[in-house]
DNA sequence: GTCGAAATCACCCTTTCGGGCGATGGCCCC
DNA sequence: GGGGCCATCGCCCGAAAGGGTGATTTCGAC
């Protein structure tokens, strides 16, 4: 967090000495008028700025929920194939071989041959393993 | 970081100049008027918001990677007990009952009786399922 | 002091998992 | 047309997990 801050200050200097050259610059284009309301235009951009950096920033904050991408490298990589990725979501979301099998249509007899696979492949021994070395491997989000 | 600050300030020297120019541009337009100032008051504060909008969002992107905290208002609620939380993180490890026993020098008749009370505080069978649940519920990461 | 919650352990019994083996059919590729 | 890979299913058996019940100890709260 601290390491975004100062840049964070420094956009904002910027961007406030900017806005002072601009207004020496508009105080010498309107040379005849002599108010300061440009002041307040000033604070007012730089209230709705600071506003609106607080709003982007709650947006980005909830709007966020971390997109997970499958890493199908280590997917190929270690010869996972569809079927098996269909049965480990199912794994994960904490189902038994019976349902597993019910929701895909197959034999329970089926699903344990996949899931075989998989330990094998993973390297494990039991379903929490793999979902442990799965979610490591971000196979699984 | 660095990548966004020059497009940062590019924006918002577009953004000063387009302002600088509808000053001009308004300044002729209303020149008679009385009161032409609340509309550029409006203009800016929605361009000066519009913008800030756009470097919170940028901001938050890039920032706090999420640590993750526990949710103890959950276990709370649940009634999950401090030792009962010990062997839950061994189980989303994957570790076997005999494992978590030997981790925390206890018997494995007592790893049981944990994970039982466990599945029933999560209204689970299974420890994948419990897994998935504690997950949904940030007991873990 | 007693009551309750937490923690510890034990036994029995059923269900689920997992390992090992084999088998079949489809498909692609050389 | 044979070899390899995938997907499908079956059976057997042992290990692990889960459900139920009961017991003891410790410790803090009332």
């Amino acid at each position: 967090m601290t390491r975004t801050v100062l840049p964070t200050i420094l956009i904002w200097a910027l961007i406030l000495a900017a806005g002072a050259f601009a207004l020496r610059w508009m105080e010498f284009q309107y040379l005849a008028r002599a108010f300061p309301w440009r002041v307040y235009i000033g604070l007012i951009g730089a209230a709705f700025a600071a506003g609106g950096v607080w709003v982007g920033w709650r947006l980005a904050a909830r709007a966020a929920p971390a997109p997970f991408a499958r890493n199908t490298a280590a997917q190929a990589a270690l010869g996972v194939t569809g079927q098996e990725m269909k049965v480990l979501e199912h794994l994960a979301a904490g189902r038994s071989n019976k349902e597993i099998a019910q929701a895909l249509g197959l034999s329970p007899n089926t699903i344990k041959t996949h899931i075989a696979n998989l330990f094998a492949k993973l390297e494990v021994a039991r379903r929490t393993q793999a979902l442990a070395k799965a979610r490591d491997l971000h196979l699984i989000p």
